[in-house]
DNA sequence: ACCTGAACACCGTTCAAGT
DNA sequence: ACCTGAACACCGTTCAAGT
């Protein structure tokens, strides 16, 4: 609102319009993004930032690939490769659980940016050093990649809805014994929310899989 | 446009609603999916939906669990645990394909629907013949479901978007040896798009682990 | 009880007009 | 080259007024 504070005029640029909408993302979550929000939090119009974006889909994936310039591997270098793994993967997934939100805007932007690229070739080193074969390396980076993203976008679901974590609690306590007998049983161990345990489980079954497994015969097929 | 050719006025009921719901889905797409385009296609007015909807969001939960009805177990009784267990997850996956966007929207709706729990019901019923622990069992239904969805999720956004498959190709054939040697040595293996013999291996790795790895610590101090 | 039109507070995107 | 106001074609949701 005061406008005098400021110096003169921020000069207008990419970084600065996918910072403020990585603020407005963190405090808002993605239901308060908007090109609008944007522009008037750096006081201008809506029509001023299509001179450096063609439109809200690439402002998305400028703003992920800012995001993950924060996922940093393991300081020491002398730890095992499973351990440099799961600390990439865990980095990820901090950076994403940051920002409500931005897990379902890496679900559904198709990610090419510099710092994709740059995890994807450490995730590979790791796969690697752990013996992979290529073609399991390849697809183990997108496996990694995607059932964390999908984890975390799952728990920002919990996160956003509010009363989310109740209504399944309630939709399993009620199943009935005769209709879904297993569920009735496991009920206890369907509710558990442990999510630490549930994501360290799940990488190394995914971990042991990828290193462990024969390629896909489509997959050599292919090539 | 002719209303004379409909019974005197559809009566309107949930059901109907959300089958018309599904049916823009089918042809539109996530984004041409809205209350006053459903309200239109039934030749009313937006705000008529909210006698029997709370919100979008409840449309979108009412969405998902009626497209989940079409996901059905195998016939054949006498087959091996893990044939049908694949063969529930192929049909999950079949499900979500057909609809553009259905994915993404399972990925941001807290699925308690009835046919949620029938599904759930199974996949414990095979993972347990398989010989999955308990706590396994119960992570394994969300492992694997969240697996799908996300995967066909993301197979979304390729179709979708349009040229995202040309984009990720020239972004990973334009790697530096020098950077990004690993990218560079097995950019082909990236690029291969053979999503069924994908979804098999990563199917078989996440079931082995489910069925042969020790249950969660935590998980089990959880209870 | 169910339906409706109009209104409210928003969107993304375009474009002619300004500097 | 960069910025802007106004306009266009949309949104979800609410509400008073109708039947």
């Amino acid at each position: 609102v005061s406008r005098r504070s400021r110096p003169a005029k921020a000069p207008l640029n990419r970084e600065a319009i996918v910072s403020t909408a990585l603020d407005i993302l963190e405090r808002d979550g993605l239901a308060g993004l908007s090109l609008r929000r944007v522009a008037t939090a750096l006081d201008t119009g809506a029509a001023s930032l299509y001179v450096y974006l063609k439109n809200l889909n690439e402002l998305h994936a400028l703003m992920l690939d800012q995001a993950l310039a924060e996922v940093r591997p393991l300081k020491g270098r002398g730890c095992f490769w499973r351990d440099s793994l799961k600390a990439l993967l865990l980095s990820y997934r901090r950076v994403l659980l940051k920002r409500r939100g931005l897990a379902h805007l890496a679900m559904s932007t198709i990610a090419t940016g510099p710092n994709s690229l740059r995890i994807w070739e450490l995730l590979l080193r790791h796969l690697r050093d752990g013996g992979a074969e290529d073609a399991n390396a390849a697809l183990g980076v997108d496996l990694l990649t995607l059932y964390v993203t999908a984890i975390v976008a799952e728990q920002d679901n919990w996160r956003t809805s509010g009363h989310g974590v109740g209504r399944v609690r309630k939709a399993i306590s009620a199943v009935s014994e005769k209709q879904f007998p297993l569920l009735f049983a496991l009920k206890d161990a369907m509710l558990s929310v442990d999510s630490n345990g549930r994501l360290h489980w799940a990488l190394d079954i995914l971990i042991d899989g990828i290193v462990g497994s024969k390629p896909p015969l489509t997959q050599r097929a292919a090539n």
